[in-house]
Parts: structure tokens; sequence; C-alpha cells
DNA sequence: TCATCGTGTGCGATATACGAACAAATGTCA
DNA sequence: TGACATTTGTTCGTATATCGCACACGATGA
């Protein structure tokens, strides 16, 4: 690509949006010129941009994001497929389970959530389509790194931050190598209570006819229900269905 | 604002990512320049550009995008409160009722989902946060455009395009207004299959400590199973629950 | 009164859009 | 099959738009 077909100002713009939702909904020019490291004049004409366009409010202090913006992500959810495949199957899966029920992909050092069923809240955050977690920690982290050569699943551990959400979440990139291989061997991932106290999960991979993955696919249990020992055996054939189904479907 | 506060091409861009999802997911430059009106080589920049940041991908031939576009969307989702808060509240009341549950705000002529508990599926489409539909023949759309002055509410079904889904749809603006009259007296809105055929919902405003709306709340059933009239006396107990709860929160 | 902070604006240098032209790929028809 | 027409992607030159900087202005508080 030439240095010519990049368009800067679309770039900075797309930045822009991204300034917002780090800290706070409302944001100033100033503020998002320096969550942004762009210039206040560069930062100010996008804004006015969005604004005029109906992608932003402004009170003449504050700017922040209309739901039109959610345009831009439903492009994707909607243009996609997959999520819409999914979603009936999570449904059933989730209903059966009686548990929550995701699917995911793998964005960088995040797993995306394309869609979701749930059932009682288990966790403090509210997940939903588009929501993101460390791959690491996450279930369905685990299962798409498993997927991924061993050396880039390497590259991702480097590049994300490792920190201990609770006493049992693993931080050392050699044990979280270990057990990436355990799930590359075994085909799911248990997560007990790494991502949060209380909330144990079980992932696999959702593959298509050409053995190649997809997203994942977990069903979350608060740990308090279900102990981690017993998700194998309770969930697992439901989860082993549900990715047999969607082997056929998915092209 | 002056005419050089607008960055077009940033507002060009903007266009070319919603020229996904309104027919592919894969364009190529031509089909999304002929989507946009833009100019090929100005669509091409921008496509080149969204690629190169890793929010789409190019095969030498399509462009599609790739999940990092949901994070624009997510800045909305994870700056706004709203979402985050009504989704608990979404959960239980899709518990109690054993129906789904969603939230929604007003978008121009739409609603947009911005918060969902699914139970089992009943539409023919999967909805999700940031899904849309067009307000007049939605329940969720019903209320919005009740809590509007009348005034306004006629200009959104002026620039609707009224199409009759269902032999059940309303379309006669007097019709849908007078009806529009009845959600704003009873305080809730039924819809029995005007948007799908088998499906009914009933919805409820969300409103804050000061009686402005903020959302919409509803629940929908497919209609063998729960008849329109039975809406009332099945859901709308459970719904005034959650809007209580939800107003003492809402700030 | 003077700092400090956030915002708006003028300007020169640079980046970008447009339309046209070209090359390559694809489709069409005898 | 071969020749021609059409479509698509890419490049180029130039008029125009945009960027980043420097500075001005108003509000707020020490």
């Amino acid at each position: 690509m030439r240095e010519t077909d990049f368009v800067s100002g679309f770039a900075r713009g797309l930045t822009v949006i991204e300034a917002f939702g780090e800290t706070q909904q409302k944001l100033t020019i100033t503020e998002a010129a320096k969550i942004t490291g762009l210039d206040r004049a560069t930062v100010r004409r996008s804004l006015l941009t969005l604004s005029e366009l109906g992608y932003a409010d402004y009170d003449g202090k504050f700017f922040s994001l209309t739901p039109k913006i959610l345009r831009l992500g439903h492009a994707y959810l909607s243009a996609t497929p997959l999520p819409a495949i999914v979603q009936p199957y999570l449904d059933q899966l989730s209903e059966r389970a009686g548990q929550s029920a995701s699917a995911s992909v793998l964005d960088g050092t995040e797993i995306v959530y394309i869609a979701r069923a749930s059932q009682r809240r288990v966790m403090s955050i509210s997940l939903m389509p588009g929501s993101r977690l460390p791959a690491y920690c996450a279930s369905m982290g685990r299962v798409w790194l498993a997927a991924l050569p061993e050396p880039q699943a390497r590259e991702v551990l480097a590049r994300s931050d490792l920190k201990a959400n609770t006493p049992y979440t693993r931080t050392d990139t050699e044990e979280l190598m270990a057990e990436i291989g355990r799930v590359r061997h075994q085909g799911y991932a248990i997560i007990d209570q790494e991502l949060e106290i209380g909330l144990c999960s079980i992932a696999v991979p959702l593959q298509n006819d050409r053995n190649q993955i997809v997203a994942a696919l977990n069903i979350g249990a608060p740990a308090a229900h279900v102990p981690a020992a017993e998700m194998v055996e309770r969930y697992l054939p439901l989860l082993k269905e549900t990715q047999a189904a969607l082997r056929i479907v998915l092209r």
C-alpha cells in the first residue's frame, strides 16, 4: 500500500471514537486530545464532524456518543453471518444448561463477544456483543490461544498485560503455555475463578467443515452452584453437541 | 460550525463502514462506491485505511469488517452507563417472565437495542445490542413515540417508511397517532403481530427520577403461546415492577 | 492581578479528493 | 475461439481540504 492510500483524517477520527469508553462517557475536546495524543484542533474537528453527523452530542462543553454509533458495529454484526447463525444455538444451549452461553472471536489479545444468551447474572460486569475480555484468563480465550500455532500464542501472551484478577489467576507465561497445550490436547478449556471470584466457565472451539476455528463457545456458571470439577461432566456433553451441530452449518 | 471544522474524509469513511451490513458482508471497492455514492478512488483509500488499522480484512478482491469494528460501538455501550445498569434487571425480568426482555433507545425513526436478555427464540431475525427496528411498528418504538410531543412524533412517522410487514401492521398515520395517544394514556404499548407473524410484545417506558424517558423496556412472546390479550395480565405487573425499580436507580 | 485551563482561529505546509486516463480482468457475441 | 465491449482496480496531476502550530480570548480560582 502506498503512503497516499491512507486517509489519516479517517484514522484519527476512529481513534477519537475509541477515546470514549476508556474512562468516561463525556469528554471535552482537551480530554479527548489527551487520551488520543492528537492535536486539540484535530480532535475538535473530528468531534464536530461526529456531532454534525449525529454520532455524537455536544452541549457546548462535553461531547458524548449517541446510539447512532452502534450502527458501525452493527454493520459488522449484521453483515457477518456468524453471530446470526450462532445465536439460536446459544439460546437453546443456554436453556438446556440453565446457564449463560456465549460465543466470541479473538481480536488481538482480547476475545470479543459476538453473541450471548444470558440466564441469571453471575458476573459483576455485564457482557454483551462487543464486550471484551483478556484472552489469557478467559475460557474462550484459552481455546482461541490453543488454536493458534504455539509461537503465535506465545506472542499474544507477550503482548498481554498478565495481571492477577483473583488469587487463582495464572500469570506465568510458561504455566499458561502448558495449560494452553492441555486445552489443545483435550479440546476444551476450564476457567476456575481466574477472571472473577465465584465464576467458573468451560469453553470449546467452533470449527467449520474444514476444521478451521471460527469462534469459541462457552458456558459460565457460579462456582458456588457448580464446582469447577463438575463443569466437565455437566456441560461438556452439551457443548460438544452444539459444537457438532454447528460444524455442519458453518461454511 | 465553520465549513473547515468538518473533516469530510472522516465522514466519508464512516459512510463506507455503514455500507457493510446493508446487503453483504463482503464488498468490492466498486460495490462500496456504488452503495455510498462516493468516488471509487475515495472508497478505496477509506477501505485500505480500515484494513491497515485492522478494522477490515482484504483478500485482494473483497473487503470485510473484522470484530475490531465492534470497538466503536463498544465505546458507546461501555461509556454509557445505561446498558450496564439495565442489563441485570433485564436478566431477572427475562427469567421471571420466561420470555425475552430488551431495552432500547430511539435514534431517528428507529429503535436501537442497547441490552437484551434472550430466552428461547421467537423472531426470525436475531436481535442484539445495536440491532434496529422501525419505531412505528415495534412496542418499544410506540412507547418512545408516545413520550415525544405530538408534533414531533408525527414528524418521525412522516419520515418513516410505513410499510405493512404483516396483514396486522398499522400504516395509517392517523391511526398510528391515535394508538400512540392510547399508549401515552395507559402507560404501555402492545404489539400484536405487526412486526412479524407469531410475535407479540408489550413495552413500558423507563424514566429517571425526573420523569424523563431514558429507554423503553419490553417483553416479547410467541403469539401461539401467549395471545395478545393475555400479555397485559401476564407481563405488565412484572414490567411495572422493573420500571419502578429502575426509576430509582437511573439518575 | 496574575496564573491556569479550556476553547476558538489564522496561516503556511502538507495531505487528500476528484476526475480522468490507463491497465487488467471479465463478459459477450459472432 | 477470437475480437471487442464492459467493468474493475489503480495511478496521476492538480485544485482543494486538512493538519499542526502559534496565538488570542474568556472563565475560573489562587
